[in-house]
DNA sequence: CGCCCCATTGATCCGCTTCAATAGCTGTGG
DNA sequence: CCACAGCTATTGAAGCGGATCAATGGGGCG
């Protein structure tokens, strides 16, 4: 029977969720009330599967993990988070430390069951490979195994080609070959489209920590847009086909690089439906959001980008870009000062129109 | 020293190229001058790579490569397809058969290096997978070994669960959990988002021979839009447990799956720029030679589609598109009949605006 | 045969772009 | 240290493209 380890603060929803899974599920279940004795639990039982909660007073679910990462005993227990939060946000931040999954309550009977028994069949198969490349396998054994994406980012940051670049400077432009998929370091880029008329049109923007530059790893195909950073900005470049050598022997890690496409993907894939249908007044206040939350993800909420810049993600014209953000200052949203520009209510910002 | 056969009818290229090749990047070289000497010389002299001009009279690219394919012999050998096609249907055409990479002539030499080189390095790692697969790993020996999506495709028909839909029945919905994978055999579905005020814009469309709702493979995270079918429709569908089973001991098809999100994403863009900037007239010519590429993809260009759903992949209000389709009338670019459009000026539809 | 949905066309209204002019900021050289 | 050049931001006015509302026509299916 498979042991279940259950750390939640909230007694009502531990014990049901613990009977839950004992009773209903059959699985074995031991629980803690809080990230300490979580973690010690999961050292000493050695669960097959973690649930953890992320909001707990002291230590949280990122420590947690955090610390059972850096643990070899424990570092390959799947680990799904618990939230209540549904920010992608914090979603990303979870899975870069190396979280499974994610399940936000209330969840459903269904949703955490399908979740358990996804982490379990994808964690047996990496044991088996694991083995595997323990034993046999000598020939690629001077590269590194991977665990997660921060793995990757480590390889990127120490075998990876290091550039540096000033405001405004192209790194590759739409149309050249690609060779390099980039880390950054430091600093931001913006990726943009130009039309026929010359309009440019951002269709990403990527920060401290993002991966860029991603568009074939098989094939020798031309960059879609063109990445010119937006502050001085330090990258790391590493060669496709080292690259591909690399996820060749690292498989966990290559699914990972699928997500992270598939969430690029329903990320523009709102930014088209927004780009579609939405006032000219919603799209500023989501290229607002997006900036806040790209380029000064950490520090407080105060943007320092080019009028032009913004419009150009939004998709709009520089002055009717202008037009929008007054009246934001006006409804007292956000606060101007030269180029900056400080949000003063977030959550108006997010329910504008 | 590596030694590359060189597929070309045109004597001129052929002969420039060959020369580059060997005089200046140092390769060993073997010419032929149509698909079947060129199929014969890749038996007999089993080269390293093979690059080939698509349109040849008589047996052209496509054929050669899908006799090559069917040899044990020949089938690994790194195929590159020599183009003068930019279409993106012609890509992905020939990437669909197993080629490895695509150019598009004129090409630089750099172009036609890189290449080369990429191609050369990964099948190294193939080749050195292969042997290690063939000798020891029988625990997952009972997995059959795919070599390209065009073999995964095949895994699905054969042991994917098979769902019939009508017109207009939906096969996801926004929200759902994600726990399939499908392929389409037969028919086209789109795949959409509504906006606050219930519009509806129509994101991807999929049809015959594609793969859809792969949202995230390693998390349970809901799918971003729903799917529809747009005409009856045969589907197979397959877990994304097993999907990934199948996947960790596959290397080559993740790979070329990235790709194949890359591509997607890449797409999605371009629909963005349009989305953003281009005149309604120009979104809706868009529209309909993306329906006419991919509904109707193989017989003649007769676009048999609800005025709605045209206006909703365009994202513009159905009379706005109806009154541009009348101007596109008017300029004898299509023929309407009922519902039915034709596209009688292929090219003119292109270049609209 | 008639109903109903879908396609089409007309008229009106408004949001957004564009063009144009001014104000404010930054940096550089005398 | 100041003045001027050259950006970037802001505001105003005009025009138009596209959405919306409304009414009519047409074709397929029960």
């Amino acid at each position: 029977m498979k042991k279940i380890l259950l750390i939640e603060d909230d007694q009502i929803i531990r014990e049901s969720t613990a009977e839950l899974l004992e009773f209903v599920e059959h699985y074995s279940v031991i629980t803690a009330e809080n990230g300490e004795v979580g973690y010690r639990k999961a050292l000493t039982e050695l669960p097959d599967i973690i649930i953890c909660d992320v909001m707990m007073p002291k230590t949280d679910g990122y420590e947690v993990l955090e610390q059972l990462s850096l643990n070899p005993k424990t570092k390959f227990i799947p680990f799904i988070f618990l939230s209540a939060k549904t920010e992608r946000k914090d979603v990303r931040k979870g899975m870069n430390l190396g979280a499974d999954d994610y399940i936000t309550k209330p969840f459903t009977e269904e949703e955490l069951n399908s979740a358990i028994e996804s982490r379990l069949a994808k964690s047996a198969i990496l044991n088996e490979l694991r083995s595997i490349e323990e034993s046999g396998n000598k020939s690629t054994n001077n590269i590194k195994q991977l665990k997660n994406l921060n793995d990757l980012k480590d390889f990127f940051k120490n075998y990876g080609i290091p550039f540096s670049y000033e405001t405004n400077k192209v790194i590759y432009e739409e149309g050249n070959r690609s060779k390099y998929v980039f880390l950054i370091l430091e600093g931001a880029v913006k990726s943009y489209k130009l039309n026929e008329q010359g309009k440019t049109l951002t269709t990403s923007i990527y920060k401290e920590d993002d991966f860029f530059g991603y568009t074939s790893f098989s094939n020798n195909i031309p960059y879609p847009d063109t990445a010119e950073t937006i502050k001085p900005t330090k990258v790391v470049g590493v060669k496709k086909e080292k690259l591909i050598t690399l996820l060749n022997n690292n498989h966990k890690v290559v699914l990972d690089l699928v997500d992270l496409l598939a969430d690029n993907l329903k990320e523009i894939k709102d930014q088209l439906l927004d780009m579609a249908y939405s006032s000219v007044h919603k799209k500023t206040s989501a290229t607002l959001l997006k900036f806040a939350e790209k380029i000064n993800y950490k520090s407080d909420d105060i943007i320092k980008v080019s009028r032009q810049d913004l419009a150009n993600v939004a998709g709009i014209s520089l002055e009717t870009l202008i037009r929008s953000i007054s009246k934001l200052k006006k409804e007292g949203i956000v606060e101007v000062d030269g180029r900056n520009i400080k949000i003063l209510d977030l959550n108006a910002l997010k329910t504008v129109e």
